[in-house]
DNA sequence: ATATTTTACGAAAACGTTTTCGTGTTGACA
DNA sequence: TGTCAACACGAAAACGTTTTCGTAAAATAT
C-alpha cells in the first residue's frame, strides 16, 4: 500500500539531485553512463511513472480533451465517443466525459468544471434546452479564454469554432428519392418540432426530394412530434400518435422518419393496422443503430457513420491543440494568419435492408 | 483570447500579496474587509476560477474517477456510466472514461495510462481477454499502489477490492421458472462460452431452475455460442446456428437467452420457421435494452438495473476514497480496523411483456 | 605548468494553489 | 510611557515535474 514514488524519493534514495534523476530517466547525455543506469535501474525497478498532474501544471496542458454530449444512453452519441476515443488514444490524449442530459444548465455547469484547467479542448453537441434557448454564451466564453471547441451534429451558426455536421438535408433527400423510385406516391414524413436544427434539416431534405420529383407536399402526410416529454418511457402514447396518422391518411405508400424509433414505431403500427411491409408500405429511417439491424423486418436506413464523425471531431480538435503549440501566439490574434474554422460534412450512406423493395 | 487569469496576477494588479488574495478569496478573516472586498470585486469581474490541476497537485487528489469499460456502443454499459456520472457529478467528481475493446493489452495501457496521478480510483468492467487469460496483475498492481478499484458486472475473485453484480444465478432461476409456471415443458438455452463469468451463473441458474422443478436438463437444448467473433456484424451466422438449432429440437416450447441479442435472433428465427410467439414458443431474454422493448413481438426480459449498478459503484468508491481523507493512514494498513470489501448485488427484475404468456 | 575546454552534476525557477508562520503596525491597557 | 494583544498582511514551503544556468573537477591543449 505505498504511494508510487516520485523524482525526489529517487534522489534521496541514489543520493543524486532531483535534476539528475530527471536528466538520467530522459537520456539526457549531461549525465554521466554510470548514473544513468544506475538511476534508470532504480526507477524500472520501482515502477517509477512521472506524475501526470505535474506534468499538466508544468506544461500547461492536460493532454486531456472533453466531451459534452447531452445523453450517452444513445447508439449514435456512444458511437461517436468510440470514434473520438480511438483516435484521441493513438495520439496520446485522454477523454472525459460530461453529460448535459438535454439541460441548459448541467451543460454550462459541466463546462465550468472542466474548463478550469482540467482539459486542453471540447468537443461537444449542443444540448435540446440550449438550442431551444438560443443562449450561446458559455460557448463563446470557453473561446474566448483560448479553449478550443469542436461542434459535432448539432451545430449552429453563432459559435466559431471547428464543426463536424451529418448531411442531412441531402441524406433526406437521397432516402425520399429512393421511395419516390421505388414507387411510392404518397410518401408521408414523421419528424420532429423544428428546433432541433438536424430535424429541421431532414424535414428540408423531403420537401426537396418531393419538389424535385413533381410531387407536390401535403401537411396532412406530415406528422411533428413533440420530442419533449421522454417518448422513450411513453411508447404508447407515440404509437397511438402514429395510428392515428395512418388511419387518417390511409393511402401512405411509404414512409420517412428522422430517426429510428419513429421508423420502428411506424412499423409496428403499420402491421398492426394490417398493413405488409415492404409490400403495401415501406419505411425509410434516419440513423443506424441497433434498432434498424434486429427490427423485424430490418429497416432500411440513412447512416451517419457516428464514429467517422467522433475520429474526425477529434483530428480537428488535436490538429488545432498542436498547432498551437509549435505556432507562435501571435499568429492567432492576427487575424490574416488564423487558420479559418473547419465545417467538416460527413456523406450519409442507404444501408438497405427489408423495410424497402 | 487571454488565458485564465490566476492569483499572481490578480496580486499583482491590486499590489497585494498571492497569500492576501488567496485568503481574500475564501473569506479569510486574517484579511480586512475592505481588502476582501476590493479583491472579490476584481476576481469577479475577470472570472476568477481556480486552477483545477494545480489543486490536484497540492492536495494530491484529483477529484476524478476514471471508469473503465470493454465497450461503449452497448446498452447495458452506457446505462452504467450514466449512472456513475449522476452520483460522481453529484459528490463533485469527475469521470473520465477508457475503453479496453475487450483487448487485454488495451486494458493495462489504459489503467497505466490513467494510474498516474490523473484519478483517485478506477470503475470497471473486465475485458473477455483478461477474463479468459485470467491474467489480473495489472488490478492488483494498481491496488497495491493505493488506488482504489470497485469492479461492476464482470468480476472476479481473485482480486480484492468493492464490487457491484448483478444476481445473475437468480435472475436466470426466475426467468426460466417464469416459462416453466407458464406451461413450457421443454426449454431451451442459448448462452456463450462459459469463460465470461456472467454468461456461466446464468446457465447455472437455468439448470437451477429446471432441477428443482424435476425437469431434467437436456443437453440438446442448449445452445452455446461462441461469440468471440463479432456477432453484431455477423448476424447470418448466428440465425444460421439457431434455425438448425429449432429444427433439430422441433419440440422446444420456451426459450431462455442469456442476452438480448440471442433472444432477439431466435424469435426472428422462429418466426420465419412458423413458429407463433408466444403461443408456440415463449421467449425470455437477459439484459433490458433498447432491442428488448422495440422488437416485435416486445420481449421479456430480465433486467439488469444498468443504472443503479452504476449509482452503487460511484458511492462505493467515492465512500471509500473519503474515508481515506479522514482516518489516519495506519487505518489502512492495520488489518483490525480495516474496512472489509464489500460486494453489492443487485437484485434483477423480469420485465414482462409480449414474449411471454 | 598554465590556459582552456569538456564533463557531470546541482541549485533554482517555474507552473498555480493553499497554508503555516513570522512580523510590522496599531490600539488598548496599566 | 511601556507592554501586550489584535490586526492585516507577506514570505516561504509544498505538491512533482522539467529546464536553464552556474560551476567545480577533470581532461585536453598550448
Amino acid at each position: 500500500m505505498k504511494r508510487k514514488i516520485t523524482l525526489k524519493q529517487i534522489a534521496k534514495e541514489l543520493d543524486v539531485s532531483v535534476s539528475t534523476v530527471s536528466k538520467a530517466l530522459s537520456n539526457s547525455k549531461e549525465i554521466s553512463e554510470d548514473t544513468t543506469q544506475k538511476i534508470q535501474a532504480f526507477a524500472k525497478l520501482y515502477n517509477y511513472k512521472p506524475n501526470n498532474i505535474a506534468l499538466s501544471l508544468k506544461n500547461r496542458k492536460t493532454k486531456t480533451i472533453g466531451i459534452l454530449i447531452p445523453e450517452i444512453v444513445h447508439h449514435f452519441f456512444s458511437t461517436v465517443i468510440r470514434g473520438i476515443e480511438r483516435v484521441a488514444n493513438r495520439r496520446g490524449y485522454n477523454v472525459i466525459v460530461g453529460l448535459s442530459n438535454e439541460s441548459f444548465t448541467k451543460e454550462i455547469i459541466n463546462m465550468e468544471m472542466l474548463a478550469n484547467g482540467s482539459i486542453d479542448g471540447f468537443i461537444l453537441s449542443i444540448s435540446k434546452e440550449t438550442l431551444l434557448k438560443q443562449d450561446y454564451h458559455h460557448f463563446n466564453a470557453t473561446i474566448n479564454q483560448g479553449m478550443p471547441i469542436v461542434m459535432f451534429d448539432r451545430v449552429v451558426d453563432e459559435v466559431d469554432c471547428d464543426k463536424v455536421i451529418v448531411d442531412d438535408f441531402n441524406g433526406a433527400v437521397k432516402a425520399v428519392k429512393k421511395l419516390i423510385g421505388n414507387g411510392c406516391k404518397h410518401i408521408a414524413l414523421i419528424t420532429t418540432l423544428d428546433y432541433v436544427s438536424v430535424g429541421k434539416l431532414r424535414t428540408q431534405g423531403y420537401l426537396e426530394a418531393l419538389q424535385s420529383n413533381g410531387i407536390e407536399a401535403d401537411s396532412n402526410l406530415i406528422l411533428k412530434i413533440d420530442d419533449s416529454l421522454d417518448v422513450e418511457n411513453n411508447l404508447d402514447v407515440l404509437e397511438a400518435e402514429i395510428a392515428q396518422f395512418f388511419k387518417s391518411n390511409p393511402n401512405i405508400h411509404g414512409v420517412f422518419a428522422v430517426n429510428e424509433l419513429y421508423a420502428v414505431s411506424a412499423m409496428k403500427v403499420a402491421r398492426k393496422l394490417g398493413l405488409k411491409i415492404p409490400d403495401d408500405v415501406q419505411v425509410i429511417g434516419f440513423t443506424d443503430g441497433v434498432l434498424s439491424k434486429h427490427a423485424t423486418p430490418s429497416l432500411t436506413t440513412v447512416s451517419q457513420h457516428g464514429q467517422k464523425i467522433g475520429e474526425q471531431s477529434a483530428n480537428l480538435l488535436i490538429d488545432r491543440l498542436e498547432a498551437e503549440d509549435t505556432q507562435p501566439e501571435q499568429y492567432f490574434t492576427n487575424n490574416e494568419q488564423k487558420r479559418d474554422f473547419i465545417k467538416l460534412v460527413i456523406e450519409t450512406e442507404i444501408i438497405e435492408r427489408e423495410s424497402t423493395k
